[in-house]
DNA sequence: AGTTTAGTTCATAAAAAACAGAACCTATTA
DNA sequence: TAATAGGTTCTGTTTTTTATGAACTAAACT
């Protein structure tokens, strides 16, 4: 399998979408090239001469992704080449991490309405009222991924 | 106004979460002096004394912030130092960012759907159905996002 | 037993991000 | 008019991140 031109663009053009949602350099490459490669899915010499970088470069962004759980593999009968996938999961995966973010953020709130006196109470209120507003958050975006989550079994 | 230790440590902390959201690192601390700080407002001065920074690298990273919509400032009559706060909509402008990061996924989803040939269905439409799962998820979103707006005015 | 395949690991180089110091600017104040 | 306050801007330096080449390994062929 190798790309022709206008799939090696796309890949470019997805590839800085997916930097800008923090994955570094090559592995947004990785992800974009499984994602337009025909099949959907490559070796690992295929990613190294496709998107021209190093081995070394590729194992260390696919394990990346492998951990991530971003990206998965599956095998052929009497071929040991691994070939590498996007999870089907990964956009759910993705989404839940996001989800997962907010809980901190909520926890920083919830500190800071301990810790702090009572001398700025339109302040306090304000992290109190965010507080909740990340409450409401996650619960809207929990309803929906355990709504997807039953219809996918 | 001068921060104790106890205060310190906990501006470590909280910045440190922040950093794990992509703040860099004394943007993250400055977020936090600002949401640990009684008054909860500081003059550039107190930033770079309680921070233990430059005022060039202060500079920098409050304009960041100052840009981004995270911090405000407010002023004082007679006093023309400006007071930097955390912009009460700081919470909301961050999940809107949120928010925002969905629709570029959903444009990569919805061109790959365009461009992808026929000839792996399963596939296209996993692609398919996680379009639809980021359309769900950004309206639930947004639907939180609404009801609060309105409640605030 | 030797070679090829499919990677991993390690040391390092190159690039980008973060920070600091010093000079600078503009509006006030003495 | 000189000095000070409240920053900004420019030029390096340090630190961190990202990518590489070369040597290595383990399994599977020949």
């Amino acid at each position: 399998m190798i790309i022709n031109e206008k799939q090696s663009l796309q890949i470019e053009r997805i590839g800085v979408t997916l930097e800008k949602s923090d994955f570094p350099p090559l592995a947004a490459r990785i992800m974009a090239l499984l994602l337009v490669a025909e099949p959907p899915y490559c070796t690992f010499d295929e990613i190294t001469d496709n998107l021209k970088s190093s081995k070394s470069s590729v194992s260390t962004s696919l394990n990346l992704l492998l951990r991530a759980g971003l990206v998965d593999y599956r095998t052929f009968p009497g071929d040991r080449k691994r070939y590498f996938q996007v999870n089907s999961k990964t956009w759910m995966e993705m989404i839940k991490r996001k989800v997962e973010q907010i809980s901190p953020f909520r926890s920083i709130l919830e500190e800071l309405t301990q810790t702090r006196s009572a001398a700025y109470p339109d302040f306090n209120q304000m992290l109190a009222e965010m507080d909740e507003f990340y409450a409401e958050m996650e619960e809207a975006m929990k309803v929906v991924m355990d709504r997807w989550v039953k219809t996918k079994k």
